[in-house]
DNA sequence: CTGAAAGCGCTTACAG
DNA sequence: CTGAAAGCGCTTACAG
């Protein structure tokens, strides 16, 4: 089998403890034996068995990280990955792997969930969403084990320690910079309803309307429920109204080109016939034909201070709650114009 | 503390022995006992403790993900979610979860490697790449730790598992298109020459060039070191060449799209004035303009195979090594057209 | 069919 | 400064 403290030990001359407070870097330990040990260990080959440390020491040096309902899908959302970047700089920096659910559906993930907190299987969880009436989000509240959220909590929000943006703002700004180009027939093609980030946007783009004196309409109003993909019919739909929108707003650059494309298809340009301003500022979108005006949410930062703030909470378990406002950046490029 | 094996045995009245079994499923308890203790953990809210379950069993139910040389570059690689949809998609219904590296340099992510295998965190690993010279690799090699990769291995094939695409023939079809189209100017925009993968695209593109009677020109070939960005340098001095090239063969939809935009500055037109054929067909290159002709590489599958392969190997020592080939297809569209 | 005991590979009071 | 012993929460031969 593998080479165990034991080994080291018998052949250090010295007792597991010894070999133990060697690998521990105790003070207490001369160096004269730290280094005959250390010979021994790198001799040997020695490594620590995690799963043994992690038992006694009830510690595991990993984070989880939780994706909203499936795995599948939040793998094809821009978001992730870049998101993940982050944590992982963060993690990497403080000696932390990182442990992913590969859940199908919210059920998989609420259960994947307890058993990585009951089992000790994490130190820590960060959760890359934030939606109503989530189970997972309730048990966490519940189970006072070290967890942040991307994305502001739907309720209490400061008894939870996460990052956001200002989501509000940032819609009511890229609003804002439409209507000031003249737009007044505003659509709004955001995420499912059940995530807090696109109500928050929708708070947003209502308030931009309102300031504005514009009507709201309803039928202006689109949610993507779960997939990452736009349905042309609802283009096709959306601009056969009698008042056709001259400008959209949408939620992700990829889905904006798709958005775009469906446009063209329909002999709708962008930005001549219509104007677009989408988020999350995609590393492709000022390459691509029409680059796109796009708010920068900063997904980077979003995951470095989750990881940060868990960390946090992970070396002091009685620090306050608190949470983080990423700064964001509205990108002007050349899908947005003027309205005539 | 948790709830332990312990507290569930002196509520149910049987020995710790008998939960653990009960646990097991094993069939030598009695249903009626089974059902009592089931009742007791549900009642007590009992979940295994994986630290001392992994340590016993000597087994972990992870995988361990291995990016090439640094996490933060891996992530921003169009390639990464998508391949690990697939592995995750394998992982999850053979109950596995997913434990990734988070080193910025090789060496580090050598040495998270090395103390994964030793330290008995994972069960096998997936390298999501296939290198010369690397130091894991060989070290891998020499462990007898389960493992698999993505990428064909760059020597001694048969002595290994991995899954790969038959990346010669995908770049010789790639250019004979080009050939087809009356191309003989063709640049080849390559990854490192570290991957085999960039290796055998360039024997490919070097064959179908041969097979067409094109004498190969060496500088019409570049390779991106590291980055996921092309230098618009190279690009300007690329076109520069007194006999600049009529088309570009590039190893990434996104990269092909930066290209582009490139070009574009220099006033050459795709597919016009260029023509571009590409890899790995992202989600969206069929929406964007020019609709880009690439080549789909199933990176989904790449990693829904591997994982595949992995499980197998994890649970059957022995199994001898194998490999798959993955199917590729050449999509074409709007981004090539016939060299007049 | 079930239990008592040993052991997985560590860590950490407690002694000395 | 170092060692012997107990224990982390499980599993699994070995008995009965």
């Amino acid at each position: 089998m593998s080479v165990t403290i034991k080994d080291v030990a018998k052949k250090a001359n010295v007792s597991p403890s010894t070999v133990s407070r060697v690998i521990a870097n105790n003070p207490r330990i001369t160096e004269e034996t730290k280094k005959r040990v250390r010979e021994v260990m790198e001799e040997l080959g020695y490594y620590p068995n995690f799963q043994a440390r992690n038992l006694v020491a009830n510690k595991t040096n990993t984070i989880g990280i939780v994706m909203a309902n499936s795995a599948a899908l939040s793998f094809q959302n821009p978001f992730f990955p870049e998101v993940l970047r982050g944590v992982s700089a963060t993690a990497h920096a403080n000696q932390y792997g990182l442990y992913l659910t590969t859940g199908a559906t919210e059920e998989e993930v609420y259960n994947e969930v307890v058993s990585m907190v009951q089992g000790k299987r994490v130190d820590g969880i960060i959760l890359l969403y934030s939606k109503e009436n989530d189970q997972t989000i309730d048990y966490l509240a519940n189970s006072s084990f070290p967890f942040t959220i991307v994305g502001r909590p739907s309720v209490n929000p400061n008894q939870f320690t996460y990052v956001d943006n200002n989501n509000i703002e940032n819609s009511k700004e890229a609003v804002q910079h439409l209507v000031e180009l003249g737009h007044e027939k505003i659509a709004f093609v955001g995420g499912s309803l059940d995530f807090v980030v696109s109500q928050d946007r929708l708070t947003g783009y209502k308030q931009a309307l309102k300031k504005a004196g514009i009507q709201y309409r309803e039928d202006l109003i689109f949610h993507q429920e779960m997939t990452a993909s736009i349905d042309q019919d609802s283009v096709i739909q959306l601009m056969n109204r009698s008042e056709p929108p001259t400008a959209i707003v949408t939620h992700d650059d990829l889905v904006a080109y798709e958005l775009i494309r469906y446009l063209e298809e329909l002999k709708i340009t962008v930005p001549k016939d219509v104007s677009i301003v989408s988020f999350n500022n995609h590393k492709i979108s000022e390459h691509l034909r029409p680059p796109l005006t796009s708010v920068d949410i900063s997904i980077y930062d979003l995951g470095f201070q989750a990881s940060s703030l868990l960390i946090d909470k992970i070396n002091q378990p009685n620090i306050q709650d608190t949470h983080k406002i990423v700064s964001s950046t509205l990108i002007k490029r050349g899908s947005c114009r003027r309205n005539n």
